[in-house]
DNA sequence: CTCAATTTGTTCGTATGTATG
DNA sequence: ACATACATACGAACAAATTGA
């Protein structure tokens, strides 16, 4: 076995979709432009060492999701209307992360059995003792980008509860003046989307997301807002300011 | 058509594999606690409407992954110990990530043809005159973990080549006492592993990634580094405390 | 102790998808 | 386009372990 088929052994998903996504992320990112031709089949069958039918099937899907243009004797061109994405600046301050949310209206999605509520690791404060919980779809421009799922102390939520059903939670929290915040902590991690997630984000299965987890502990040390937030990895970019807090040598 | 068909046949990934991420997510949400029973075979087959053999296959992956455990007449059960493999915490802050830095050695990639130094973002400098160009694989424990392509400028590197050469970019500009940085930015995407990435790195062709473009420019408002830094996405975590540098109300 | 219900484990034949040369 | 090999997926039947009546 040679080096190469390692790669791909290492995951079970197929090879031509393998390529394709390399290629589709190729065409996305803007290293093949609109407009431009890409390589020839005989050029990724010796980049990605797959046979010629594979590479085939590979550009076949782009195609048929219009992001590429075939045609016999000239080449593979990508297509004109590929728009460059990475809009969204995921926060990472406080501030910044309501201005942002209150930018868009989340749409709700009804829930049948609300799950537990997450445990809390070391310092991520008590909890309350109900909760309520509620999931949305953020969207900007119609085009969602986030699928929130959020536990809202029951006592908050009940304050406004209309509130709670039309705005993002963390927007309703931040509105209220008497709740002192303590803590607001998030986790980042990359995932994949799940077949629920897919669906919601109109993405396709697996594609990468950013998973968001957020905990905003008030004044007595009690968690009101555990959330956790999927966003499409492809639509996010952090922006991280390493001196903000202290100066360097 | 059902629904769940539908969302089948819009991805052609393997059914076991997504049946598997679904399943994975419920665990590593807490939507299925650790040492809770899962819904029987029959009950995963009714609900994703996949044969007895598929969904079994799913399981199966999950507990090659010690997520859970099986039980011939009993069922099947997460795993006490859901163990976090996201041991990678990626600094956001400057001292942090030097600490990380200098835990571990580089091995540095011989380079044939340097690419052109990056054009800069405003507000990231202006160029230094020349640049030295470095590539080297980070990893700990054996394990791989980032890939790092770094432009150091010529007359920062002609100051300790062999220091350049043994250690991370980073730790060496920190350890010179009397260069006094600006301004050190990072921009965080999430990418896919491309052939060469996926070949050090060892994982999938396109599996996520985490790509950090770093700029750290001096006193002078010179970019003296100017790093991409390609990250195993499956190993890192962000912490971010959201308030730190500004209380909330 | 036995029986029945529950639940996972195993096997077979068949059809289709993936990948190669 | 073809022959070949292996993976995926189905449905169905049967086996084995566990539990409680």
């Amino acid at each position: 076995m040679n080096a190469l088929a390692k790669t791909y052994e290492r995951s079970r998903i197929p090879r031509y979709l393998q390529v394709a996504a390399t290629l589709r992320r190729r065409i996305q990112s803007g290293h093949w432009q609109p407009g431009a031709k890409i390589s020839t089949l005989e050029e990724l069958e010796d980049e990605f060492q797959v046979a010629r039918v594979t590479v085939r099937q590979a550009v076949e899907l782009l195609q048929e999701e219009g992001l590429v243009q075939r045609r016999q004797g000239k080449g593979t061109f990508v297509a004109q209307n590929v728009k460059d994405t990475r809009w969204l600046r995921l926060a990472v301050e406080w501030s910044s992360l309501i201005a942002m949310i209150k930018e868009n209206a989340p749409r709700f999605i009804p829930v049948r059995e609300p799950p537990p509520v997450p445990r809390l690791q070391a310092g991520e404060g008590r909890l309350a003792p109900r909760y309520r919980y509620l999931r949305s779809v953020q969207s900007r421009n119609t085009e969602p980008y986030a699928l929130a799922s959020v536990h809202i102390a029951q006592q908050l939520y009940d304050r406004d509860p209309s509130a709670f059903q039309s705005q993002a939670a963390l927007a309703v929290v931040s509105s209220f003046a008497d709740i002192k915040i303590a803590r607001a902590h998030q986790t980042l991690i990359i995932g994949g989307a799940d077949m629920e997630t897919a669906e919601h984000l109109k993405v396709p299965l697996s594609s990468p997301t950013a998973e968001a987890h957020c905990v905003v502990i008030d004044e007595h040390g009690i968690a009101i807002y555990v959330g956790e937030i999927i966003y499409r990895g492809d639509f996010i970019k952090l922006d991280i300011d390493l001196l903000r807090s202290a100066p360097a040598t």
